[in-house]
DNA sequence: ACTATTATATACCGATCAGTATGTAATTTC
DNA sequence: GAAATTACATACTGATCGGTATATAATAGT
């Protein structure tokens, strides 16, 4: 129809996505996302809405991916208990390597957004439910194969590697000593039997 | 010396606490904070340097509040499960009757502040270590009193434990079905052994 | 009572906030 | 190639940000 978009949506997005699991919602300014999306304002608000809007569509597109690779993880050993083990392994490697730690841009709009507006209390429960049922079929695949124990619990179990998940990730944003982690790390894991 | 304070110093820390655990750093500005107080700005910043030093000087007096609390909370039973699953079930029952649901300031500073500034990362850190320490004299109580397995690991379970408490403290941010979160206070409990 | 000192209240500071009006460049349809 | 449409870049809006200068009120020591 006339002239046409001289950015990248999708990689724009992927700019603000970082700044804002970087810094928040809050703390974010307009002129910093602008300079790290390399596009004017008016492009952000022709093309997002507006700081609102922006912020959820990272946030979406962070969810999903992070649902993908979580799945994809978990599906990549046949046992389960290693699949588990390599899993949260990776997680706290992942987050000792790099300096400083953002955490999960998911839970930290949980913490900031949650309270004060019902869409991002929705958007990040619903995300760790989902996370929940990936974990319930990995179990579930576990005690078809005979590997975990026939009478487990499987739904409870798998909500509460959820929660040690969030409570890993939160924690380990203030650098405690990787020991704490490490220890709690294998005590959850004695939970799958 | 000269003419004296009008206003209750810790009455007025008691609000900005309160407003910063509600909205966290970034979000309560200093007209909020004042109007809350009670008082004007000069009088903010000559008692607390300025607003970093007022939010400091806020979680400082809320995890010295919490940590007592908690302490209190698990010495008040003799048994040790009994202790640990009055502790869970009563975060989860007081949580679920506030709307909206603040969290844990301490927690909350953790998810905003530690990675951008060293001062709260340690502060932060620090206080879920105290926490830790309180959970591991009590489960040494409990296997001093033979209520616990003697080759328990206490120090990991401790910090299990902490680490529960604060994925089960930001989940419930975003109000999940009740359901959830009492499987995983029922399973992180079977720890307990 | 006088002086020094400190708290209070008002009003202000430059900077930055989120969001937009305006004018120009580019691309399409006719 | 003219008209219509949309993206771009600049510059601006009123509002609010954290922080402070100034002036006045109150209390202390002398």
């Amino acid at each position: 129809m006339a002239r046409q978009r001289e950015f990248d949506v999708d990689k724009a997005l992927d700019a603000a996505m970082q700044l804002f699991w970087e810094k928040g919602f809050e703390a974010a300014s307009l002129s910093d996302l602008t300079s790290r999306m390399g596009i004017q304002r008016p492009s952000l608000y022709s093309a997002f809405g507006d700081k609102k809007g922006l912020f959820e569509a990272a946030l979406r597109k962070y969810t999903s991916a992070h649902a993908a690779h979580i799945r994809s993880t978990l599906q990549g050993k046949a046992s389960v208990k290693e699949a588990f083990r390599a899993f949260f392994e990776n997680l706290v490697a992942k987050e000792y390597t790099k300096s400083p730690n953002w955490g999960c841009f998911c839970i930290n709009s949980m913490v900031e957004l949650a309270p004060h507006d019902e869409k991002f209390e929705i958007l990040t429960r619903e995300h760790q439910m989902y996370l929940s049922v990936i974990f319930q079929e990995t179990i579930e695949r576990g005690v078809r194969s005979g590997e975990l124990d026939r009478d487990i619990h499987v739904k409870g179990l798998a909500q509460t590697l959820v929660i040690s998940l969030i409570g890993l990730t939160v924690f380990m944003k203030s650098r405690p000593e990787r020991g704490f982690v490490d220890n709690s790390v294998k005590e959850i894991l004695t939970l799958l039997r």
